[in-house]
RNA sequence: GCGAUCAUAGCUCAAUCGGUUAGAGCGCCGGUUUGUGGUACCGGAGGUUGCGGGUUCGAUCCCCGUUGAUCGCCCCA
């Protein structure tokens, strides 16, 4: 079984339309925070065991159970990370970044979770991260999950998410309506599903998302937290739905929404979608102010949320490919000095292009050589990777690349009078910027505001 | 941790009721034709049918085990 050429159950090898798909959330995600002025953080993927254990709560399912621990050579036990914010606030305490609060902190990367793969879910997954650490107004929870909105909008599946919203309320209106739902449901625990019975040891909160039909019913006439809501929680709630609104942020309260891990208060909110199968979490967070203290740091109020990168990557399908791909053909040894010499000539005049052009910023292009040495297999191959333009250097017998004959073929351009029809010569061009004549940069729109002027060889 | 379905070439899939040498497309390699066409032709390599055992004259096919994948439960992003 060692030597197995495998993947370990649950783990990914991300390449072409995947990595591209995954990326795009990242980039987007990067480029949304730092309009909201989140800093971005970084931590280790691994940390003591306690910084986990004793942060999410003992009991809950991935303490319990779906942790990655092990012990180093010096005997200490570490744990590869399940989530974020118990590094992040490791790191606050252990730096005294308190000094910077409140800190608006940004953070992505791998997370490792011990469970049974499925749909959306793998054992190790990747997450962006957002906290507010330091701020206690609602004000904050308002900003950090219009950040997460906007992400969504920007990813462009909004209409696939929705953003469900809760308060846990604070500590002492948690505890009272806790110990409610325990009696309400302790009364009738013969008519609990056998997993509910199962919750209501370790976490009630959770029957009361139950999708067990015969839990619907004691569900429905269990206590709402609105009855032990303390004055304060309720008008911190009120200021957060208030603000929400304020900022165009669509929500819808969902009563039954609970946190997994213990440390959540007042705010907790779920964008969730129907199109990822048992996954419908796409982005969850809420409010934990009593984290930092229990871990040992100064008493510091803090919201943040968590994306599952895979989750996002999945729902917002292709992204579009804004590249313009050069592929170099040619024939012969004699032809292949000048290729190469060409390749490396068109690769940093268009570098340079690209930093004094503006509107080329948004694109890319890509300039490739092909040299398996046959000449009829490479024009395919060009044109099924997706070449917009493709040039054949000619091994003409002169020494100098800067002599050159290309042909010149644009495989997008229908438009032209060419008989054959794209893929066909529109034009054979002898080192167009020795001359200082115009050459279009490839694209795939062939608008006039492409067109730029290579420099002149030096 | 529990359940269901699945596993055949590099990839996507065939293979009759359990029956002869396990096929096709794509990809890969080589070649032909054309200074180059949105789509040509010829040839080649590539298989322990996931793995192990059983039933049978005979197993890709039936049974058991195992590993992995997918989907669901649980939980979570």
């Amino acid at each position: 079984m060692a030597d197995k050429v495998q993947r370990v159950r649950g783990t990914q090898d991300l390449y072409g339309d995947a990595i591209a798909r995954f990326d795009h959330v990242v980039d987007t995600f990067n480029r949304v925070r730092k309009l909201y002025g989140f800093k971005r953080v970084d931590v280790p993927v691994f940390e003591f065991t306690t910084v986990f254990a004793r942060s999410l709560g003992e009991t809950t399912d991935v303490v319990s159970k779906e942790m990655y621990t092990f012990e180093d050579r010096g005997g200490e036990s570490l744990t590869l990370r399940p989530e974020f914010t118990a590094g992040i606030c490791r790191a606050f305490i252990s730096n005294g970044w308190q000094q910077f609060a409140p800190m608006k902190l940004a953070a992505y990367g791998p997370l490792f979770r011990y469970e049974r793969p499925q749909k959306g879910r793998y054992r190790q997954f990747h997450q962006l991260d957002a906290e507010i650490i330091g701020a206690a107004e609602p004000a904050a929870d308002v900003e950090l999950i219009a950040l997460a909105d906007h992400l969504l909008a920007e990813l462009g599946c909004k209409d696939k998410v929705v953003l469900q919203l809760n308060t846990l309320g604070d500590a002492a209106t948690r505890t009272a309506w806790r110990a409610a739902l325990v009696e309400h449901f302790s009364a009738h625990a013969d008519a609990l599903s056998p997993e509910s019975r199962e919750r209501l040891a370790k976490n009630p909160l959770r029957i009361l998302d139950s999708k067990s039909e015969a839990d619907r019913a004691l569900v429905a006439d269990a206590p709402g937290i609105d009855a032990f809501m303390s004055a304060e929680a309720g008008a911190f709630f009120e200021a957060v739905q208030k603000g929400l609104q304020a900022a165009g942020v669509a929500f819808e309260r969902a009563p039954a929404l609970v946190r997994g891990f213990d440390y959540y208060r007042h705010t907790a909110f779920e964008f969730v979608t129907d199109h990822l199968g048992a996954q419908g979490t796409v982005i969850g967070g809420g409010r934990y102010d009593g984290l930092i203290e229990t871990m040992g740091g100064p008493s510091t109020p803090a919201v943040g949320w968590a994306g599952g990168i895979e989750r996002l990557a999945m729902l917002v399908g292709e992204p579009k490919e804004e590249v313009d791909r050069v592929y170099i053909v040619f024939d012969g040894e004699a032809a292949a000095a000048k290729a190469e010499a060409l390749v490396a000539r068109l690769r940093t005049d268009l570098s340079k292009a690209w930093r004094s052009a503006s509107f080329l910023r948004e694109r890319r292009c890509e300039v490739e050589m092909l040299s398996r040495g046959n000449a009829k297999k490479d024009f395919e191959r060009a044109r099924e990777r997706g070449a917009d333009v493709i040039y054949t250097v000619r091994a003409d017998g002169s020494p100098g690349w800067d002599s050159m004959l290309l042909d010149e073929y644009r495989v997008h351009d229908r438009t032209g009078s060419d008989p054959h029809g794209t893929g066909a010569v529109v034009g054979a061009v002898v080192m167009p910027w020795i001359i200082g004549r115009e050459v279009r940069l490839p694209s795939a729109s062939y608008r006039a505001d492409y067109h730029i002027r290579l420099p002149a060889q030096a």
